[in-house]
DNA sequence: ATTATCTATAGATCTATAGATAATGC
DNA sequence: ATTATCTATAGATCTATAGATAATGC
């Protein structure tokens, strides 16, 4: 069942796409490469033709994922006329984005599972965030560069760490309410 | 084989000891009931004596972890003086921490693995993030009670997003930038 | 002839259980 | 007699590989 040169390079995209979305919602580890197979319509030893190891393909997920983002938040930038800080804060701090990690941002979806990962997956991930720091640090409004620079790298943290921490917990109010005030504080240090 | 019903009580406590440092170092799914029970010198088998399944004992060293947090947190706050908010920060962003998850905070070690976690897990993690956000608001300088207490759910998510970001990064200068920044930012935002 | 995909399987690992063993505590 | 712990194993799952199949492209 030979497909053509270009329809492997397809296949191929289809893998790491699918295995994007299954890492974001189960973890690394919580998704196998016969499911991650069986979901892009294709048989578990077909995998090893396209990637050398799960983990070649943890790295390129990650590394697609993250660019997807950036692609977002430049749409959402170009967008959004002569506030994009709080565009961009809308987006990332939204019930929607929490309550879908498979589309998602990868730091708040495989954040703590990236962080016992291979050096290459490490890699990926600091050079995605390092893409995403670029964006808000041209979105912040006023100060100097080195300024914004140090308050988007700390707004950052505040985004990952709210997403992370409005999934983890049951509670329904205090998710909101994590939300909400990282919105708002980070509103208020911007424009104040 | 059989020990005293004191010493089977001490038995569990070291099961759930070594499970949270374990499970805080290679993540819920990163560390079997075997490995766990072997690191407590104990036989796999013994296990299900003291727990009924592996999740259990995820919710148990959960909310183990996150209770001595706490207990950390008000002892810095006790030997703090009169400035306890800097001090926990300090404590919080340095590099020991982000260095050893196995004995740090849960939230910054297991945050997206217990979002994907089970409805008690991620109970157990919203009880001590409560907790913690007790102390934290309690500690923050100034200003109206409510918005003391949105100062510190925002400050939260900005120490567990910085300690997952600088872990989830393998470029040390960018490990070290994003606890920096997040220090400076917190502590310009709580004494201006 | 080459190669993308599939079938089948080896080998490792993981959770959970059953039954045996031996020390405690009525 | 009870029970904490151990030995042994069932059953499921997971990564990776080997070899077969069938369509492409020289």
């Amino acid at each position: 069942m030979k497909v053509s040169r270009e329809k492997a390079a397809q296949t191929r995209e289809r893998i790491v796409e699918v295995a994007g979305a299954l890492f974001r919602a189960k973890g690394f580890g919580g998704i196998g490469v016969a499911d991650i197979m069986k979901a892009a319509d294709l048989t578990h030893g077909g995998f090893y033709g396209h990637f050398g190891c799960k983990d070649d393909l943890s790295v390129e997920a990650s590394r697609r994922a993250l660019a997807a983002s950036a692609a977002r938040w430049r749409s959402i930038v170009a967008e959004a006329g002569d506030k994009p800080y709080p565009a961009l804060l809308e987006h990332y701090l939204a019930a929607r984005h929490r309550d879908d990690p498979a589309h998602g941002c990868a730091l708040s979806a495989l954040g703590t599972d990236a962080a016992r990962g291979s050096a290459a997956l490490r890699g990926a991930f600091a050079e995605g965030l390092q893409r995403l720091l670029d964006i808000l640090t041209d979105a912040l409004p006023g100060f100097s560069k080195p300024a914004r620079r140090r308050k988007a790298v700390a707004a950052m943290a505040t985004l990952v760490g709210a997403v992370t921490l409005a999934r983890a917990v049951g509670d329904p109010a205090l998710s909101e309410e994590i939300l909400d005030a990282a919105r708002q504080e980070l509103r208020t240090a911007a424009y104040r």
